[in-house]
DNA sequence: TAGATTGTTAATCGATTAACAATC
DNA sequence: TAGATTGTTAATCGATTAACAATC
């Protein structure tokens, strides 16, 4: 099965926190910025940050550094996050509820559209201002106006009865928060979030220490 | 500043999910597990597999696989996850409740021994059969008995100033699920999850996809 | 001018992948 | 035996890092 590899990862996921640090930046009036500076910030080597901010494409002023709001508006372009981005979130218990008041995420990027849950006790309900929906009513609710994407935060026991629903419903696209991993067809995207992996890199750096002395830190 | 870099964090990020599935299978009376089958459900190559396995120093049976019990025990000493490690969890709040609830995390791995939240309502509560402590009082608490880290859940202009106090108690270890990078002391290990970096990954593979065809992977 | 920074090319390092022998 | 798998070494690929010229 040959399968279409995706590159620059390590520099993809750095970029919401460029993106978050210029943001408030920008708010405090402030025009300009460094990979330096950056780089002070996020404890990263200068020329990691230089080199993901050159993959944008934006043209810096030597001495200066990048200009903040055309900064901002390169790694929005390089994301794909220019135009607004649509969810449904199914399974508002706490880690949903927890991902429906992110607003770091939900300023211009994520729009969530509507909340599922099958918890007679909770719908009808609201949370954070969503309304929560009855899981049952999925199909119904969403075919007439389908999102980019399911943000699933169902127990892991019903991830991929859900996910296959949703994909017969017309969802090519996931952010799996379930322990478990979806079988999917071709088409269809789907990332997945492994909460106990960033514990197993604490873990490993503890190990480390304990021998090393120092404090290791990624790459 | 020349600083310790970790090595192999692919391999460590991948290992709970491994692990997970074997004791899925250890539940079901399984006995052996080869890398194929593992690659097949994780949606992988079999040789990263193979090699993630390798890394771990097991010897498996030639045309069989690994005795699933052994590979385990292998996979949780490579991971340090021998002795139970405790935590304190700062900042009740969804993303700390779910946290709280991660059954999966909470069997051996991670005992959580204290919670703290600074919300009058929510102090003397019980969340997931865990009572909430006053966050004015976490010195008091912490200091006779200090756990192996912290969980900082704490909204993100409040995880410096939080971070301060616990180093001065003598905690060493984050966990950090604040949208913020923490100035620590060289010896502080942090580990940041940013969720916003999942997000920033799939909305790159949509992106890809667009033009692409396919669904996009990882590596 | 001097110095901080960008821009760019080359070197290094580590992770993935390929190839194949060994073997139960 | 044949085939599936482990074990091991080498090749490739991509990400990080180094070096240095350009310049405001």
């Amino acid at each position: 099965m040959k399968r279409l590899k995706l590159q620059n990862t390590p520099t993809v996921r750095r970029m919401p926190t460029y993106l978050h640090k210029l943001l408030e930046m920008q708010n405090r009036g402030e025009k300009f910025v460094s990979t330096t500076y950056l780089a002070g910030y996020m404890n990263l080597e200068p020329i990691v940050v230089k080199k993901d901010i050159a993959r944008t494409g934006i043209t810096g002023i030597r001495r200066i550094g990048y200009r903040i709001d055309e900064l901002i508006e390169h790694i929005n372009r390089y994301l794909g996050w220019e135009e607004l981005i649509t969810a449904a979130l199914i399974g508002a218990g706490s880690l949903g509820t927890a991902i429906l008041g992110f607003n770091d995420l939900r300023e211009d990027d994520l729009a969530i559209t509507s909340v599922f849950d099958s918890d007679p006790a909770k719908i009808g309900r609201e949370v954070r201002g969503y309304r929560i929906f009855d899981a049952a009513e999925m199909e119904a609710v969403l075919r007439p106006q389908l999102p980019d994407l399911a943000i699933l935060c169902v127990p892991s026991a019903a991830a991929q009865e859900t996910a296959d629903r949703l994909i017969a419903c017309g969802i090519r696209c996931f952010w799996n928060f379930a322990n478990v991993c979806l079988r999917v067809p071709d088409d269809v995207i789907v990332q997945r979030e492994v909460i106990a992996g960033g514990f197993a890199v604490l873990s490993y750096k503890m190990k480390y220490a304990r021998s090393g002395g120092l404090a290791p830190v990624e790459h």
